[in-house]
DNA sequence: TAAAATTACTTAATCGATTTCGTAAAGTAG
DNA sequence: CTACTTTACGAAATCGATTAAGTAATTTTA
């Protein structure tokens, strides 16, 4: 392996030079600077991180807790979106990202803040997980700086997507178009869930539709669930007062729910409306184009990244400590208006 | 920071002492091994990888070298299922994933292989980049241990999907189904791209298709662009001589087919038989079921996870250099038997 | 019982880069 | 020509952990 020493026996100079002369200092004349530069490409000499940040206790590398529930991983299309964007933006401020884990490095086991010591990470993004889990609340409550996305930890960074107003959204527009028994397929029990539960209520109550919308037409399946959704249309389509109207968990699921309108001969949206939630790829293409809420996936992990890293960089400054990312209804063909 | 001098300190002994009990090394006495544990644990004691990969050159970390052509970044479908496969083999081996890129750490820029080097991984994943890349062809012919998905670089480890039987498997089917004129619209030109065309017309030559397979059934399509397998399919449909089956790129692909065949009121399969590829999520709820080859991409991850650490940690040994893997052909509902 | 072996540590060098403090040489001012 | 700056570099400590080599104390062997 190159190292300084190295470079600096073969320019005849100290290592002290050969790193000031790398990094730029102002120091080092132009001249030694040009030779130790030259030298370093010829020899093939690369940094060496460990002993930069042993030094330094800076690592430029960001940890990325993520752990989806129901174990889709990195191919679960909203998280991966939001992850995708953070790690182009981190990358571009000069920063990398590695997984944190808590099965340990070598042969030692690990949790997950030991994980986050052991490999020094400057700061953490915790996205998607189970917030209550105790190793979670144990990093969240470190001294680490951590931004998560749609939780918020106490005194840590949070950016979210604007889920009560997403909701609102969609089924306020469900209203406009005439629909008044709008039934609402909601996720698994989830921070986010509870959210736009509450919303949906919120909507219900401030157009006085607790008579139209019965007890029945509040359901639960699983996010990304088609056989759950499925199975819930189903028993909605079932009711004796069926909605005109339904609101999935997310734009997944609403194959589920297109597949029974298929079996039963109804065409969409002249027989039944629904809407998608999360505005992912598949809502555009699918026929008819899907109504849904576009989250701003690029821009909450942009967002996070910028948020986070500006916090490692400028502890003491003024901190955007929590952002809400806006919405977009996106109008497809899959809702109608009623009647039509 | 509490570091392993803070542990000795606190328990009278020196600092070969903490790291051999912490290693548990069997030249330290039990009682001792239990007590530097307990105060350890007691002072919040954590390991640090700069330190220790310093002083053994060993990272316990795996740069995954990933950009899609089509920046769709981590939301590919296919490419982060491998993905997450192999992180999730790696961690279980005790090592941590960290992506590689070129815009260097810190301030300074760096290529992909500087940015190696610099982070001292012990080995590297390639997966869906531009193999021609003259940063690519660097790090392949460089000493680090490889493995590349769908791809074989000169002496270094690979993990392949089937590709050329894929292709064969499926056309094959179809023309058990009593179809002839079978159409094949297939991705931009890659590697992988040339094997599964070059395995097509190896299908056709075997039957002796050359007559019902015109040049016009041959075209070309983005992998997963729905407009694109639209377009090609509008093209396909309009022949004076159409085809009765269309292979499409991936399954996303045939979204754009399933679509004009519905506004031109066409059912599958009795009207048109379909077939998509890779066998991801949407494949099995999609209305009809869709026929499809699946790629094993759990087993590729996972495959070139045991194959890299074996490489890394026993690199006399006898390697699996190249693995193979078997795709499977799902039987859905979108191919049917011609006439039926 | 003396010699040999084992046990349980310690000492000190080392990995590669950064950075503070120091200093010789050259330049500038008075 | 002397005194003060400025420029350009070097010496050495340091970050935290590992490990080869050494050593004292204890146990075993002959």
């Amino acid at each position: 392996m190159v190292s300084m020493k190295n470079v600096a026996d073969a320019c005849g100079v100290s290592v002290a030079t050969v790193s000031k002369a790398l990094n730029d200092h102002s120091d080092i004349g132009q001249t030694t600077k040009d030779a130790v530069r030259q030298k370093a490409k010829e020899l093939g000499y690369f940094a060496n991180s460990s002993a930069r940040s042993l030094r330094t206790s800076k690592s430029y590398n960001i940890g990325i807790l993520f752990e989806d529930e129901a174990r889709s991983g990195l191919t679960h299309d909203f998280f991966s979106s939001v992850i995708n964007s953070f790690k182009v933006t981190v990358e571009k401020l000069g920063y990398d990202i590695t997984f944190i884990n808590n099965r340990g490095t070598g042969k030692l086991p690990m949790s997950f803040l030991g994980h986050c010591k052991y490999r020094g990470f400057d700061g953490v993004m915790i996205v998607c997980m189970d917030m209550r889990d105790a190793e979670v609340r144990e990093l969240a409550e470190s001294d680490l700086p951590i931004v998560a996305i749609d939780y918020q930890f106490k005194d840590k960074l949070a950016v979210f997507s604007n889920n009560n107003d997403g909701v609102h959204k969609l089924a306020t527009y469900a209203y406009e178009q005439g629909h008044r028994k709008i039934a609402y397929i909601h996720g698994a029990a989830s921070h986010v869930t509870e959210k736009r539960v509450d919303s949906f209520f919120e909507f219900v109550k401030e157009k006085g539709l607790e008579q139209d919308i019965p007890e029945e037409y509040i359901r639960i399946a699983d996010y990304r669930n088609v056989d759950a959704a499925a199975k819930e249309t189903e028993a909605l389509l079932d009711l004796p007062n069926p909605p005109t109207c339904i609101l999935y968990p997310d734009d997944f699921s609403t194959i589920g729910g297109i597949n029974v309108f298929k079996a039963r001969n109804m065409r969409i949206p002249e027989d039944i409306s629904i809407a998608g939630y999360d505005g992912i790829q598949i809502a555009s293409v699918l026929e008819p184009k899907l109504t849904t809420i576009k989250q701003d996936t690029v821009g909450m992990g942009k967002a996070a990244a910028i948020n986070l890293i500006n916090y490692i960089e400028n502890p003491e400054g003024n901190q955007v400590m929590t952002e809400v990312l806006d919405v977009t209804l996106v109008e497809g063909k899959s809702l109608g208006k009623l009647g039509k």
